[in-house]
DNA sequence: TTGCATTTCAAACATTTGTATGAAACTATC
DNA sequence: GATAGTTTCATACAAATGTTTGAAATGCAA
């Protein structure tokens, strides 16, 4: 109990090498070494290096869970029990957005490494992202009640897509920025969170859309704004 | 030259393994055993084992590509000179979503392999992918003639988004799957594909929607159950 | 056939990797 | 301060894996 400091210190060298050079490239050697301390140390405390790397994506998977729970809290209390759908997206992709693109990503090692799990997908990380559906579920609850008259297949697809659109910004980032040369501004979260929310709201209310889904006027920081609509 | 089928029984057969066990729990030993060659042979016909992986995943993608192409060209030539944005993201996500989730995937080990290139992206394909943007240029110029009046920020977002969702269905279908208990008809491709063209206009058009609906709507069977984590 | 290039083969190589071991150092309780 | 439990350490282990090697086999032209 007393040496948690090699646990904590093997847990941080761990996130800090696998944020930056992937899991592919990454030893237990590189990792104790990183952390001064010894090899079997990481045996000891985690029992292997898959259990390593599972408490790792575990706790940043808690951490991304609670913080979108609580947005959805939050807006649920706003609105008076319940939330309008498009906070509900707001809640469900802003945080990871936030986190892995925000303006502290080059000093967060957290955000860079979800990254990296969510580009790698190693088997330990994928294991326990299949077992990870329980709590969207509370989304789509949410999703439910915003939208009573919506098919739950409607509701599946939208966020579906909107997981879609978030995570694939964030794994290819790099890519757009190359594709469109610079043009679309991954450093704007703001705009870039409302644009995934606003097409996401979109998808949900094409379909069987009772009354007009009145043109969104979502607040746009960004350059969003333009010619059309 | 007489032995070229030494080689491709070395490309099937990892193709096959590769499709179906993963990057990661397929040896050179194992792939070699079910080709019925040499261990050599694999060093002596592509230098290396990833030589071999790249090799495979750069056929299937030029396979795609030419496909998307395809499609464009023949949209372009069937409009005139000028494909409508609806037909441009067709051909963009159509060949993968068809190849993916095709009712022949099963058979389709080219389809499974392309699946595994995107889930687990090992190091020498996302080598190549990071020089794939180029075909994507051919896109984005067609969308360009399509929409003179958008803006090209909201091109290149346009097409991100489209291509978010249609790889994200193909990544995740499991757990989509799972999510919706059976909701989501993932063998209905063709209305998958409606489904991503649909938003992805949407998107780019930001609210001016040519009607075109497709929500199916399926019977509820079951009830979701809570859990957390 | 002879000769030359290509291809195949069995075996070995060289590393890398995660993991296990057993002794030593440390800590806390009595 | 002795003792039992915990933690650290150097080292060894065992297995897997991509790659290389040099000889044997094969194909092919003169």
């Amino acid at each position: 109990m007393a040496s948690d400091q090699t646990r904590s210190a093997i847990l941080a060298a761990a996130e800090r090498l696998y944020a930056d050079r992937g899991f592919g490239d990454v030893t237990l050697r590189d990792i104790v070494a990183e952390a001064n301390v010894n090899l079997a140390a990481v045996n000891y405390h985690f029992g292997s290096k898959d259990e390593l790397i599972a408490e790792l994506f575990v706790t940043r998977s808690i951490q991304t869970n609670r913080e979108r729970l609580n947005e959805l809290r939050a807006a649920e209390e706003n609105g008076g029990g319940r939330a309008s759908i498009e906070d509900i997206m707001r809640a469900l992709v802003g945080p990871t957005l936030r986190g892995c693109l925000g303006p502290d990503r080059e000093g967060s090692t957290a955000a860079r490494f979800m990254i990296r799990a969510s580009i790698e997908s190693v088997p330990p990380i994928r294991r326990i992202k299949n077992r990870e559906v329980d709590h969207l579920r509370k989304f789509a609850a949410a999703m439910r009640r915003a939208m009573p008259a919506s098919s739950d297949t409607e509701l599946y697809w939208g966020l579906h897509f909107a997981l879609a659109m978030a995570h694939h910004t964030i794994r290819e980032k790099e890519r757009l920025l190359r594709l469109s040369e610079g043009k679309c501004d991954l450093d704007d979260v703001r705009g870039i969170i409302d644009r995934v929310v606003t097409v996401s709201v979109m998808a949900l209310t094409m379909g069987d859309v009772p009354s007009k889904p009145a043109p969104r006027t979502v607040a746009m920081h960004g350059r969003l704004t333009r010619q059309d609509l």
